[in-house]
DNA sequence: AAGTAAACCAACCGCTCAATC
DNA sequence: CGATTGAGCGGTTGGTTTACT
């Protein structure tokens, strides 16, 4: 049996993606909604495969994304989740709703394994139960203890409750359900914030502690906005298929803000409310963990600032992030499974920040699971 | 300045799973 | 009920950039 690879076609292209091929990728994105991914590049005329156009979008081009510069709060949150998950990226990215499974990977692999590896080599025969902590830098290199094991089972648990609500479309009010917001909103009233100014706010390369790689297309998102606007004000004609959105598209590229702004009294107003919940709820769990938060930092010691990320950032990096999680938000639904429904994120990351508190993990899975049960 | 090693990350590959035929 | 297909996930690779000698 298998599956054949779907690209092993002669004549589909491999390697780097050109601003000309996002554009493409992006505007019928925009056009029909992330999905059916098998007709993408049929429908689009890109010499790629169904995957790679998949890949491109998720990890790349889909609005809402933040690229490098992970922060304390982000890093200790990778640490924890690693611990508890193993390597499932796509379970932690789903609690850090900016990143990608693919960029948690890498993070992980480049510098929190040797940055724990280090640390691990420094507290070395002092303090061995700090290896379920990711210590061992590879988690799968040893047996899963026990404790660790029963945990995943309940975080698996707690998921297939969470995907069966999810498919009996059980919402609650307060949570963007994957179910109610259509794909309708997303091509009307949503589609404004899929607008490749996203690039601008999401992608800031000043910010970026690598500024390296500016000549690699692939990795300076600013080259795509720019190519993306300037096709836009041109109306080139590209091998996809051209609706009246075009003009739509540059209508939204100039009017980006004041969209924003639209989405919160239109179809955007859900999406309004899970991003600040998401913005504030993070920064509520640092109050309330700030104790556990400094237990952490000095135990690890990382060359982390006193005061969080989420303190230190400035007013527009905000509005920024608040933007790009309203857009994050919209095509979630899609690519993401959205845990923080059923567990608070406020709540999570006071137990994963709770390092001096051994019944936080229990509590955490019983709340977790109660949840999940106050649902059926 | 040139060569080399290390770091980084986008993209690929192969696998699994669920849905559909 | 088995085969096929589409989608997603995690491991790995390869190209590029940066740091070091």
């Amino acid at each position: 049996m298998g599956r054949p690879p779907c690209c092993d076609k002669v004549g589909v292209k491999k390697g780097p993606w050109t601003p000309e091929e996002d554009i493409i990728l992006v505007s019928y994105i925009q056009e029909h909604g992330p999905g059916n991914w098998r007709s993408v590049p049929t429908n689009t005329g890109l010499l790629r495969c169904s995957k790679s156009c998949r890949l491109r979008w998720t990890n790349y081009l889909r609005p809402g994304i933040k690229r490098g510069n992970f922060t304390d709060h982000e890093e200790k949150m990778i640490i924890h989740l690693q611990a508890l998950l193993g390597n499932r990226w796509a379970a932690i990215a789903s609690y850090l709703p900016q990143r990608t499974d693919n960029d948690i990977k890498n993070y992980w692999n480049t510098h929190l394994k040797k940055k724990l590896k280090k640390l691990h080599a420094g507290l070395d025969g002092h303090d061995h139960h700090n290896h379920q902590d990711g210590f061992s830098g590879n988690s799968h290199d040893q047996p899963i203890s026990k404790g660790q094991w029963e945990r995943r089972l309940q975080t698996d648990i707690h998921m297939a409750k969470q995907a069966l609500c999810e498919a009996l479309s059980i919402d609650k009010p307060n949570v963007i359900s994957t179910t109610t917001a259509s794909h309708d909103l997303h091509l009307q009233d949503l589609k404004p914030s899929v607008n490749i100014g996203n690039y601008n706010i999401n992608d800031n390369p000043s910010t970026s502690t690598r500024p390296h790689h500016t000549s690699t297309y692939a990795s300076n998102a600013e080259n795509i906005a720019k190519l993306l606007e300037n096709w836009m004000k041109n109306s080139p004609k590209v091998s996809v298929h051209q609706t009246n959105s075009d003009q739509t598209n540059a209508d939204q590229t100039n009017s980006f803000n004041n969209n924003n702004n639209d989405n919160d009294n239109k179809g955007g107003a859900t999406a309004t409310t899970i991003g600040h919940s998401m913005s504030t709820s993070s920064e509520g769990a640092h109050s309330a963990t700030t104790t556990a938060d400094q237990a952490f930092d000095s135990l690890f010691s990382f060359n982390s600032s006193p005061s969080d990320v989420s303190q230190s950032m400035s007013v527009d990096e905000n509005n920024a992030n608040f933007i790009a999680d309203q857009a994050s938000c919209l095509f979630q639904d899609e690519s993401k499974p959205n845990l923080e429904g059923q567990v608070p994120l406020s709540l999570l990351e006071k137990w994963l920040l709770d390092d001096t508190a051994p019944h936080a993990h229990e509590d955490l899975i019983n709340i977790s699971l109660e949840n999940g049960a106050g649902l059926f």
